[in-house]
DNA sequence: GCGACAG
DNA sequence: ATCTTGTCGC
């Protein structure tokens, strides 16, 4: 029997050039929405992605863990051939096909997906947290491990400790630090939830180490 | 023209 | 992201 296609992706081209993918940003940026869209959270999910064959194949994992517990409640992956180079401000034309595969598979959707990149704190307010937010309706959070644009004032060493990070003089974001003296991760909105919302979530899901759970776990999914 | 630059 | 060993520090 043939295979149900993903509704999302069909839908929505990926077979684009980098040329004109700039468009699609900007015209699918006006469809984020900055405040809490969602209740009780029961479910929360990670997505990530990783390589195999030297970037030829794009493996994408996304696991659902129970909030606040935090147990494994299920998980996909999906590999399939790379289609799009990575370029600073493109990542999701490289790997939202995938996750969205992986998010279409699954049995029980996650009430909140914590994404492993930006969300609006992007140079056009649209990060891949934000794509997939936008695409699926799905609320969620952009927690990157490194900056890729904005300015912020020093960070308090202290875990939980957050300070904002702006750009063209707007809040795009915050600096957060997770774990007492270790480097901070930069989290944004992606969609569909507020900045102060996002921050809670992530440290709601952060144990004993810098990244969350949900990433963690995908990420260990993700790479083999 | 010279740097910066999620994963 | 991926390719890769040892090493510094709590």
């Amino acid at each position: 029997m043939p295979v149900k296609k993903n509704a999302i992706s069909s839908a929505h081209p990926w077979n684009v050039s980098p040329a004109e993918v700039r468009d699609i940003q900007n015209r699918l940026r006006h469809r984020v929405v900055l405040s809490d869209r969602f209740e009780t959270v029961r479910y929360v999910g990670g997505a990530d992605v990783g390589f195999e064959d030297k970037t030829r194949i794009t493996r994408a994992a996304v696991v659902v863990l129970t909030f606040p517990e935090l147990a494994l409640h299920e998980y996909r992956i999906i590999r399939q051939a790379t289609t799009f180079p990575y370029v600073p401000g493109l990542l999701s034309f490289r790997e939202a096909p995938a996750l969205l595969a992986a998010l279409d598979a699954l049995e029980q959707l996650p009430d909140l997906l914590l994404c492993d990149g930006q969300g609006i704190a992007h140079p056009r307010r649209f990060g891949i947290a934000s794509h997939i937010g936008v695409l699926t309706g799905i609320p969620a959070i952009g927690v990157a491990k490194t900056r890729l644009v904005g300015e912020h004032p020093p960070i308090p060493l202290e875990k939980g400790r957050h300070v904002p990070l702006t750009h063209h003089g707007e809040t795009i974001g915050a600096v957060l630090r997770t774990r007492t003296g270790v480097k901070p991760l930069f989290i944004s909105t992606g969609h569909n939830i507020g900045l102060e919302s996002a921050v809670a979530y992530v440290m709601a899901c952060v144990t004993k180490y810098r990244l969350p759970e949900t990433t963690r776990q995908a990420h260990r999914l993700a790479s083999g």
